[in-house]
DNA sequence: GACATTAGTTACCATTGCGTACGAAACTCC
DNA sequence: GGAGTTTCGTACGCAATGGTAACTAATGTC
């Protein structure tokens, strides 16, 4: 018989809940930057002091590495999840676009976290960025892959390379969530996205 | 008669060259971010004070703006004048992804200027931004004119669009920016580069 | 050579913000 | 209810850093 009870550790237990302390460090570093935010803020955010978000995760920069950690998670694997199941090759790439632009061009948010982490300057930038670059590759990867599907499947013409597609979308994007940090409207950037799309196909116009 | 002798202003000359204290501002910005660079430095690294900058420049906000005028001036500005000097539209538009690579994957300095300034809090970043969007539009807008002429002259298809043409070559060079900065090899990233030309171009394979 | 003007330097202040020590609180287990 | 365990909040240390005040140095002008 399994039992819904569920076993409590001992100890005081925690006034607040890890991932959603994780959440508001998103926020905050997404708009402000490593350097533009103070633990002390994301603390009030949660409803609790400094010094127990230090006992939780140790210190600001390890703050960063789990938030960029909980944005993946929370932002990029549905966005890369949609893209996967959505069998049409050009609304997958649109949608993808098109979120991208929207969670860049929000009104408490705006650009892109990742970009804010590489820029930020903390002790494990280090491993921050190459966590990035890791990302960034496998992204890519990931387009790429779809893209010889449908290029197999003779639904996309061979040229552009799946490889080359695959990184054009990720350069592409980045350079649309800078241009949404430094104020391009949603509107304007959604124009953009919807004409690089044919592009990235390889659609003959 | 014209004299080569110039009339120099009263009071002691300055110390140092304000456009060089400006290089290595831009040096330190471009790697560091706003944040991650303190005034003092740059004092160091220009053989003077920090009150001397803060006499000659007035904060440290100023400081990154004028830096940021700077690069525009000393990178941006002989990239885009080489660009539009190139005859062979196929060889500018390499030649200018070529140096923004490598520029972007420099010992000393990775990743973008612009995006630095652009992350950073300082107190004028609306007024910096707002300048970089401009900048972004007005660069678009050069590639755009020459894409045009180039359509005009028959030796560029029609498709894609000369505006969107612009934008992608912007957006495109943000992101493989970017990805400097995180890591990504020059090797890398010139390969890429090199094969998103014929995309920009619009060239058929 | 005295004056006006501009710049540089030393020394300092005030704030901010990371990180911690320590005692009190909350909870499990026996 | 006591022991053991984990966490919380108050209060603090402390280093870094933006910015300034007051004095000194260098130059043109008369």
């Amino acid at each position: 018989m399994v039992t819904n009870v569920v076993k409590r550790p001992p100890g005081r237990p925690k006034g607040f809940i890890p991932d959603e302390a994780l959440d508001r460090a998103v926020e905050m570093f997404w708009e402000h930057g490593f350097e533009g935010v103070d633990v002390e803020r994301i603390a009030r955010a949660v409803n609790v002091t400094k010094p127990a978000l230090y006992r939780a995760f140790g210190d600001k920069s390890t703050l960063l590495l789990r938030a960029v950690e909980r944005y993946a998670l929370i932002y990029g694997a549905p966005k890369m999840a949609a893209f996967q199941a959505e069998p049409d090759i050009h609304k997958a790439v649109t949608t993808f676009c098109e979120v991208t632009v929207n969670t860049a061009t929000g009104d408490a948010r705006s650009g892109c976290m990742l970009a804010a982490a590489a820029l930020g300057r903390s002790e494990r930038v280090t491993e921050i960025r190459s966590w990035l670059a890791n990302g960034f590759t496998a992204s890519a990867d990931v387009f790429a892959k779809r893209f010889e599907q449908e290029v197999k499947a003779g639904r996309l013409p061979r040229t552009p390379s799946a490889k080359v597609r695959g990184r054009l979308l990720v350069d592409l994007l980045q350079g649309v969530q800078l241009r949404a940090k430094v104020g391009i409207t949603r509107k304007e950037l959604l124009e953009d996205v919807r004409s690089y799309v044919p592009l990235i196909l390889g659609e003959r116009i």
